[in-house]
DNA sequence: AATATATGAATGAACG
DNA sequence: CGTTCATTCATATATT
């Protein structure tokens, strides 16, 4: 679906100029993200098996701390990041306090926040505080931001489905476009 | 978001009616299926790597083909993110405005160029912002280090890539847009 | 095809 | 707060 949009929009900055999907390209999609939900369970099914046979049989243990140390084996250096770098949950707490309106949390309210988020990962009052000037900021010249593609859209973030791995983490709405 | 075109009502109409989404909810679909594909190439690379090591103890086959046909299934190719592409006509004039000088052009300036170079092709404010920024950026950025560079020190914090089993950990990335 | 480079876009932080 | 910078991600294009 990649998309030959460009032309049929550009026709004039002022008029309506939207962006459209036709019913069969919106369920292409759906049935595409379905089809990976799916992938997905299965895999992950099937791989528990596979390690539940591995374990009885050869009393491996690799079983759940395989992962881990498979994502690990990244190689990357383990240098930590100089700048902030929410964690999916922090950004979709902060998306929900942002959302519930009340502009620019107080000192006060701040503190609370960065207290709560910091359960979930490194943050400090900076941080928040930052990044509510800065979600505002862009959601204000987003509106200012016509017609076209592409207007710094800043995101609510959304973890995708995937609790498989850390439920006790992801208790989102599972949100496919909701016409 | 700027949602000046009801969602659903249009589709009295008989004719036009046509499914609607925003950019930013295209953005989000897009988004959630990059995710599921990610997940399962690492779910399919996790599965192999078991099934290698089950193999060479215990003969059991299962790994390649399976997951593969799987996977294939699922088309897996992802829907390419669509991104300005300036013609050409739109770039020189672009390095025209910035050689001028008169750093960034900022606002109403923008809304200015952006409505001239819209004659030539389609284009956002957004994109001229973006251009000039990453223009000064980048010349400036050559001048800084004309001799060895060694910047690109990738960090941990946000592989590349992936790194799905840690949500706690996961990075922007994986954000996805929301409503 | 696989890799490298160029460049549009996203975003945390800082400035005035 | 609005604007700008710095850095990084992602993808289109070029190169091998």
């Amino acid at each position: 679906i990649g998309e030959e949009r460009g032309e049929g929009d550009r026709v004039a900055e002022g008029v309506l100029c939207v962006k459209v999907m036709t019913d069969e390209q919106v369920e292409a999609l759906r049935r595409q993200i379905a089809v990976y939900a799916t992938i997905c369970e299965q895999l992950v099914e099937m791989h528990r098996a596979f390690a539940a046979d591995q374990d009885s049989l050869a009393g491996l243990k690799l079983g759940s701390g395989y992962c881990e140390s498979m994502v690990a084996s990244g190689g990357h250096k383990m240098i930590p990041r100089q700048r902030w770098c929410p964690t999916t949950k922090q950004l979709q707490m902060l998306e929900n306090i942002f959302d519930q309106g009340n502009g620019t949390p107080s000192k006060q309210k701040i503190k609370e926040i960065t207290l709560e988020l910091s359960l979930h990962g490194h943050i400090s009052e900076m941080n928040v505080y930052n990044w509510f000037q800065n979600r505002r900021a862009r959601s204000k010249r987003k509106q200012t931001a016509p017609s076209n593609i592409e207007y710094e859209v800043d995101t609510d973030c959304e973890s995708p489905n995937f609790k498989m791995f850390k439920s006790d983490e992801l208790h989102h709405e599972d949100q496919l476009v909701g016409t």
